[in-house]
Parts: C-alpha cells; structure tokens; sequence
DNA sequence: CTCAAAATTAATGTATACAGTTTTGATTAG
DNA sequence: CTAATCAAAACTGTATACATTAATTTTGAG
C-alpha cells in the first residue's frame, strides 16, 4: 500500500536488453502518456516524428505493452495519427485542419466564459494573474514553454468551470493548438498574447462577459492568424535523445 | 435510498464459447471497441456493469490484450470509467455530471448549425428526411434502438459540417447522452423527438438558422429534461449473454 | 548503372505468463 | 447471527514470445 519511492533512474541507453524491475507497480502507461503529450506540445517531437513502440519502450524503460496503451490514447486524442500495422507518428494536421480545430476551439472557450458566469471568485483572479505573470517570465527564456504556459492559461480558465467535460475538451484542443502553432508559427507568435490574457482578466473582473467573450474570440482569431505564415523546417534529431529529458519521472 | 448494495452486474461467467480465431489478423481492437460501444448505448450493458478484460475477450474470442486497448479507448471516451487495479465499469453518470455534459451538447450542436450554415445542400436534407423515417419506423419497435437512432440524427448534421473534430466531439456528447438517458430517462422519452428532428429541418430547409438554432436548443433541453424523473431499473442479466449478440465478427 | 524482385530487418498485432492487488468466500470468535 | 480475519480466486499491470506485415537493403537482370 505504501509507495516506495525508488528513484531508480533505470535507462536503456545501450542496446542491451536488461531485464529492469519496475520502480513502482502503477501508472507506468499513464507517465508515458503524460510525457509523451508533453514532448509533443513543447515541440521536442515535430509533427511528424515517428513513434515506434520498442524504442519509446527503451527510452522510458518499460515494455511495449505500457507504451502501446500511451499511445492508444494519444490517437484517441489527436496528437498522434495511426494507421494498422504502421508505425504510430506525431501527427501532422493540414491547415485545413488546423482552422477546423481553431473554430471548435472559438466554440467551446465561449462555452467556457459562459459556464463561468457568476462562477468566479476572487481567488480565481489571483491564480490567473499568478500565472500570467510566469508566462511573462518564460516569455524572454524558454520558446517552447512559452507556447505550453500560454496554452495553460486557457486550460486553468477551463478548469474553473468545474465542467469536467468541458475541461477535457478544452484541454484537447489546446493541446491541438499547440502542435499546431509548433507546425506553422513563426518563432514568436505567442509574444502578445500575455496582453491578452492580461486584458481578458480585466474584463472578467468588470464582470463584462460581452466584453470577455469578444475579447476571447478576438485572441483566438489573433492566435490563429498569427500562425498562418510559413511552413517549416522539422528538424532531425534522435529519438532516444529527445525523450532522454522526458524520462526522469517528474510527474505529479 | 433505493440503492442495492449488490451492485454485482457483472458479465461474465458460464463456458466460454470458444471462438475460433480470426486467422485475419487485422482490427479486432476496433471490433471489439465498436461492439462495447454500441451495447453501451443500445443499453445492453447497463451503467454500472462490470467488465473484467478475461471475460470480455471469451465473450468475442480474443485476449486481454485486444480488450484491454478497446477500453482505454472507451474510457478516454468517457463510456467507461476505471480506477487503477479495479475492473473498468460502464459509466454511471450523476446528475450532475448528466446536466454538464448536455450544457456542453448544447454548445456544440449550435456550432454543428453554424459550420452547416451555406454548406447544406439538397442531398443532405434527403438523408436527412430518410433519417427520420427510419426513426419513425423504429420507435413502435425496438426501444433501445429507437435511442441510438435518434442520436444518430445529430451525428449526421454534425457529419454533414466535414469537421472532423467537431464530428468526434458530438460522437461523443451524443454516445453519453444516450447512456444518460438510458440511466434516468423514462421509457418512452425519444417519443417527440421525431417531431422535433422533422421540425429543425425544415427550418434549415427555409434556411433560417436563426430558428434552427432556437428549435435545436429547445429540443436539446426537452430531451434533457424529459430524462429527469426517476432514477430507474437496470436489469440484471449475464454479460456472456448481453455480448452474445455482438459477436459476430464484421469482416474487413 | 538502373531498377525491380527477393531477402532481410524492423515494427505491429495478438496471445500468454507471472507478479502484485483487489474481491470473494469461508471460517472463527464474540 | 454478526463481525472480524484470512486464504483462495479473480483481476489488473507488465513483460515477453511469436506470427504477420511494413520498411529497407541486397541482389540480379537488362
């Protein structure tokens, strides 16, 4: 019953095939998952990037069966594309797609501001400045987390509605969201979104949901546009080195 | 009150009927993905019902390997719910969660009208009109039928926008809403629904969006509301029973 | 040399084994 | 007869094996 803490950095850098012991019986699949996802938003993996089972497997240290049902999971979300017998890959959404999932997105954040109506508490606000303000932080530093903060802000909007549907859908297509600015964004595309989300805080204060709503969708509009320009490089690199930094299980 | 404190519905017990194996190797995954899914919503399997991944796979003749990655999908779905080292279990939703989830409905089924506005043509109203024959045709027959067909009417206008995502997401709200209306709803609760679906397309037909809007909303809340009376029976039945019927391997 | 067929390697689909956890059932004490 | 205890049975988590299919490399003919 009680979990033994083994930090038990176990890796299979070398081909060899150790036979390792699992650190903690459990949710291997879901730190798998969870990391895998957060690869994906913070564009160590490119769209693109092929997913074979056995070297995921490798790279965390668990077998295929654990990464399967990540992976599983990650199709049923969209971030991953499959099709039989072929390997799994990051998946790579056209634009067409890529404004078919910004106009849902448009839809259900509405639904979002709706929901909150007469939800929020003073403590909301706090938490939503708190953390505008470590995106202004990331913004000079890291890019890529820049885009995962920028997306969170969204998704801790999403969250107070207290709709876990609601939640899960947003947190979707944020994530979507992400891949997709990762894909066709230029390199600072997300610099004036903290104003925006500064200036929706404000309007939710006022209590100015008209207001919150257009301005919502206006961001939206803007985060979209703003990512239309070019289409880019992918860059080559290893995937055990990509996922080396993902391995160290620092999950919550 | 009335709650049974045996809630012991489970699925699976009697001699497996062996199956002979599918020497196709191929999608049984996705069979037995879709299979579950539709005893779900066809209310075959019950909210509540346990399903241990051994007796499903007797039931469809294959392992806990394939079962196992058919109920990830279904709980990422949120057909399913499962807690770590415990039988997944169909979802029971509470009332609350019931009432969230047809908010969400809601919203998407207005963005379902927007994305279809200018883009309906005549062969959809023809599949449309079809559509609710067929429902008219079902509901002095079978019940739980007469349910998935009627969800199946809104999947079709979501189907008709081409969106992809918007498809899945309103796949999903109307799978759950079945279940839902499967737990609370009263018998003959898709009664009217008919009425409602001929009235929505005729004012797409004419092409007012504005009154679709307000009819779909309106229906939206009389099938929310028809299913809130009394929290009702499930019956108990084997589940090598219930999946019997779903057995029939769809060929490739 | 070029290109296509064959052979080889890699990766997925599926089944099965085993360890650890939960659930069930039975036995025993009060 | 009820409640507590504990062992057996039922399940899940995970790894691994094997068959089959895709990807890649080699080979052979023109």
């Amino acid at each position: 019953m009680i979990r033994r803490k083994t930090d038990h950095t176990d890796i299979a850098e070398g081909p060899g095939p150790k036979r390792k012991r699992a650190s903690r019986a459990g949710n291997l699949a879901e730190h798998v998952y969870t990391s895998l996802r957060r690869a994906i938003i913070e564009q160590a993996l490119a769209p693109g990037t092929k997913l074979p089972e056995d070297s995921v497997g490798t790279s965390f240290g668990v077998s295929r069966t654990v990464v399967r049902s990540a992976i599983v999971r990650l199709v049923a979300e969209g971030l991953v594309v499959q099709q039989p017998n072929m390997r799994a890959t990051v998946a790579s959404p056209s634009l067409e797609e890529a404004r078919a999932i910004f106009r849902v997105r448009r839809g259900l954040e509405r639904m979002v501001l709706e929901e909150l109506m007469s939800r929020l508490e003073p403590s909301h606000f706090a938490k939503l400045r708190a953390h505008v303000t470590s995106e202004e932080k990331a913004k000079r530093h890291a890019e890529p987390e820049s885009i995962r903060l920028s997306g969170e802000f969204h998704l801790l909007l999403a969250q107070f509605t207290g709709n876990e549907l609601l939640i899960r859908f947003v947190s979707e297509v944020v994530s979507r969201g992400s891949l997709i600015l990762a894909l066709y964004g230029r390199p600072h595309s997300s610099e004036c979104a903290v104003n925006e989300h500064l200036a929706l805080i404000e309007a939710l204060e006022r209590g100015d949901l008209t207001e919150a709503a257009r301005l919502m969708d206006e961001h939206l509009v803007a985060v979209a546009t703003r990512g239309l320009l070019d289409t880019d490089i992918k860059r080559e690199r290893s995937l055990q080195d990509i996922l080396s930094a993902y391995r160290p299980a620092g999950e919550a």
